[in-house]
RNA sequence: GGCGGCGUAGCCAAGUGGUAAGGCAGCGGUCUGCAAAACCGUUAUUCACCGGUUCAAAUCCGGUCGCCGCCUCCA
């Protein structure tokens, strides 16, 4: 089945076709290591672990580096005000980092490569681009790319290389370079710098931002590779700027597709921390919400759509995932039966559009919706009795393979505890002496724990409710 | 100022020319000792507003209003 993703450079929904013919290589924007990433970033990282398994549905092999930015101004800053090495202050954030993918069951990428363990690659880009004229030496012994000896800069953003120069947000910064529009590849040594400096054959300095990404991507995955992603702020100037480095030192095109994800905003504003509207993984955890419908309710937006985060819609996605645990533990449950055409054809269906819409530039909602119909199906075809063990085998195949993309089933909540069970055998004996008031009792008791109680034609059930 | 996106029920959100998916919430009913779960019915004659094109528009075109993003280091 054909894959479409909606091109920045071409500003188009483009057929996918891969360079080779199995596998894809993708370079996907991290986080840089200075503060516990928000959930905007992770809306981003779950925009390309939802990239990554769509790819691998399809069976492409995918080759995806993710970089960590462990040195640049805010880092730098950021240990010196605790007064420690810029190793260990970073260390920590990345550490973090790591147990908050986890936390979202975002799958690891094959390769996350650190600034600072590949500032070699950098200088030696740098210098090729210095050979290539596209670099320069500034009155501040910097390096900057001159922005206009790369003819095709603005072809991403779709600016005006030549608005750029007056435009009335562009300030000259600190540093002395030929025009305002042009950027670092290197800066010199700077007294606030303090420690952190490498010498190289640029200088005793550190490397400027965008390099870096230059840098490691075609370190990993070659002059020319497939899928480059990223928040949509990155389109300008970090992903401007990559190309004209990377294009301007190998001469050859870098990246095939550019996909960009929207920002999340929070009721209907941005994000900020003076706006009392910040929020970290951590954050939301300590309200007790279970990380999986996190993980949903940022997944369930088109990433192209500006996702408005709120309360009141990650209490509907909890609800709207009890409804597919429900369906689940019914299915556990069906007795017996040959497999039918009704089901069977449902099923179909339901894969069909599920796929069909992913594929579709990762369209999710119509894809999640795909699921909810199967089930409203399948239950309205039960009235009548009509669904069979063999069904349900076939319905839980089919839960277990979107799962391998959505990746939302309940991790297995253990057993209850001796005397919770105890508690319903109990209940269970007042509801045969009719004593409802009592079992009325240890229900509402239990349900305080958390422990919903259902009475089944089958027996009573239970589950957790988080 | 330049470039881009968006405005569909109480909320979230599909649908880009053929007569409004799905989820949450609500209401009525069936089932139940009562619940829960589930089912059935119901909840937008209408898609920000005004014009236009068309046999036919939420979907195309023009205009108006409102919201948001980017414009040098923020995913």
């Amino acid at each position: 089945m054909t894959i479409y993703f909606h091109n920045t450079l071409s500003k188009m929904k483009e057929e996918f076709v891969p360079i080779n013919s199995n596998e894809v290589r993708m370079y996907t924007c991290g986080p840089t290591v200075y503060d516990f990433a928000h959930i905007g970033n992770y809306r981003a990282y779950l925009f390309e672990d939802l990239l990554r398994r769509v790819l691998q549905y399809n069976g492409y092999k995918v080759t995806q580096v993710m970089n960590l930015t462990d040195v640049d101004d805010k880092t730098i800053k950021g240990s010196q005000e605790l007064g420690i090495p810029l190793d260990d202050f970073t260390r920590k954030f990345k550490d973090e980092f790591f147990k908050d993918l986890d936390t979202l069951r975002i799958q690891r990428a094959e390769y996350y490569p650190e600034a600072t363990k590949h500032i070699p690659q950098m200088v030696d880009l740098v210098k090729r681009l210095i050979e290539n004229e596209h670099a320069y030496l500034g009155e501040d012994n910097c390096y900057y790319y001159r922005v206009s000896s790369f003819e095709d800069y603005g072809k991403l953003s779709g600016k005006k290389i030549n608005e750029l120069i007056c435009g009335i947000r562009v300030r000259s910064d600190d540093y002395s370079k030929d025009e305002a529009r042009d950027f670092a590849l290197w800066k010199s040594w700077a007294e606030e710098d303090g420690p952190v400096f490498w010498e190289t054959d640029l200088g005793k300095g550190r490397p400027g931002w965008h390099i870096e990404c230059s840098a490691m991507s075609t370190h990993y995955l070659g002059n020319h590779f497939d899928i480059h992603t990223g928040g949509e702020d990155n389109i300008f100037p970090h992903h401007e700027n990559e190309i004209a480095q990377s294009e301007g030192a190998t001469g050859e095109k870098f990246v095939n597709y550019w996909l960009h994800c929207a920002h999340l905003i929070v009721n209907g504003e941005k994000m900020s921390k003076s706006l009392g509207n910040f929020y970290t993984l951590r954050d939301l955890l300590e309200k007790g919400y279970d990380p999986v419908f996190i993980r949903l309710l940022l997944l369930s937006t088109y990433y192209r759509q500006q996702l408005n985060f709120s309360f009141e819609g990650l209490e509907a996605t909890k609800e709207s995932l009890n409804r597919l645990y429900d369906f689940i533990e019914w299915l556990k449950r069906v007795k017996e039966g040959e497999i039918t055409e009704a089901v069977n054809s449902l099923v179909n269906e339901s894969r069909r559009k599920f796929k069909e819409s992913l594929n579709n530039d990762l369209n999710i909602s119509p894809a999640i919706a795909s699921i909810y119909e199967l089930i409203k199906n399948v239950y309205s075809l039960n009235k009548e009795k009509a669904v069979t063990s063999s069904d349900a085998e076939a319905l839980l195949n089919f839960v277990h393979e979107v799962n391998t993309i959505l990746d939302i089933l309940p991790e297995d909540k253990g057993d209850l505890e001796p005397e919770l069970m105890q508690l319903i055998t109990e209940r269970e004996d007042a509801r045969v002496n009719k004593d409802w008031n009592r079992a009325d009792r240890i229900r509402d008791e239990l349900a305080e724990k958390g422990i919903i109680l259902e009475d089944t034609p089958d027996g009573t059930i239970w589950k957790k409710r988080g």
